[in-house]
DNA sequence: TTAAAATAATAGTAAAGCTATTATAAATAA
DNA sequence: TTATTTATAATAGCTTTACTATTATTTTAA
């Protein structure tokens, strides 16, 4: 079987779709990679046309401006973790391994699914880790909710937050808990590699340390 | 009496003390409007020089780049705040009192110190919710961490560190749930105010929402 | 009061971000 | 087949941003 799944990207964000042509994916592909080389600031649309050998004009043909394309790359991650969050939670009946492996998901390499979407997982994962905070923390954000460019992420919360009220019903925040458990996972990866002493990550637990330190968080927390 | 605090603003973060001059506290103050009013992408320098009455040029004999003017600025924030902390909390004995006055000085607007510092306080939280991340989610982050710009950042997470473990020596990760207190404590009041289906908030519980759920979440997790 | 030092303004340059126009290739119709 | 759309890409340009070198002015202090 080879089985192809492609999510549906809210077309508000491209200008043309990049799925449709070799060209739109090889945009994207390279997008994610210099991304992750450069850091979100650095990137720029014309370093991405020469090293995905076309040209500043034809890129913007397919996206707005640089934000639209993080967005894109960004929406993509979230419905992709949303359909994993499914597919595998699928066959396991009790929600609290439910929860711990949804913990797995969020802290750890995404699985890469039957279907080959070729985008590099251990990129796109860093890239979320660094940078996924821009497409939100900005001035129009009011604007840009607008055109829904944000449901996948408040579809993923509001997953999330399903599986959290069944183990917990009486649970009064089950949605800002799931983004603060999303969000958590992000910035601990981050400061575990990168500025550790606001962390408690040592040497001898060091293995798994955000996933162990966001179980203990969430279970105490949901009883 | 008319105590004046300052803060001393590590040298590392500017090209010359803007606190030295007329038009280094000016540069500031206004950098602090227009990153407020423009956020931080919009915001330049010449936009800057223009508002302060002064001219590009000017500005960078005080701050090398856009971005070291936010650091100043988050970092004045982080010593504040953490100055506040150990202010208000001097004369409270109990360390569940403690946590909730920090969690409050957290999610609400800064106080004034009796010291008057100029800097608009309802601004300055604002921004601190919505741009703090920009300063350490970059790629230069292992460079300029050796500077030690986020040293006042590290100290305020040690400090609340102290407080959580006081209440319960036996929780293992008192520091990564500080940085998820201060974390979350600024993304979930900005998408309280601008994506509220992350979160529970309700014009019901409108009121105090994430001091409610910070407080809610604390003492679940330390018992 | 004059020289040195500190500070600010002027006038740039290079790159980034974006757009209008032209050129080429592919698809379709006459 | 050839003509005509249509789709796509390249060229050339313009505006703004980010930054710097040089010149002018003010301050200070010898």
């Amino acid at each position: 079987m080879n089985l192809k799944i492609s999510f549906e990207v809210n077309s508000k964000i491209y200008l043309r779709n990049p799925e449709s042509s070799e060209l739109g994916k090889q945009i994207v592909k390279n997008a994610i990679d210099l991304i992750h080389e450069l850091g979100f600031e650095q990137f720029t649309f014309k370093k991405l046309a020469t090293k995905a050998g076309t040209t500043e004009a034809s890129i913007y043909r397919y996206f707005e401006n640089k934000h639209r394309i993080l967005l894109y790359i960004i929406n993509w991650y979230w419905s992709y973790l949303e359909f994993m969050i499914i597919f595998e939670l699928n066959n396991i009946e009790d929600s609290k391994a439910k929860l711990k492996r949804v913990i797995e998901l969020l802290t750890s390499e995404l699985p890469n699914s039957s279907g080959n979407l070729d985008y590099d997982k251990k990129l796109l994962n860093k890239i979320i880790i660094a940078e996924s905070s821009k497409v939100y923390l900005v001035k129009d954000v009011f604007e840009i909710n607008k055109e829904e460019v944000f449901k996948p992420y408040k579809d993923l919360c509001g997953n999330i937050a399903t599986i959290i009220s069944s183990y917990n019903a009486d649970y009064e925040y089950p949605r800002s808990l799931s983004s603060t458990l999303i969000e958590t996972a992000h910035y601990e990866q981050f400061f575990s590699q990168n500025l550790p002493r606001l962390t408690d990550i040592k040497p001898e637990n060091e293995k798994d340390f955000v996933k162990n330190y966001l179980e203990d968080l969430l279970f105490k927390i949901l009883g």
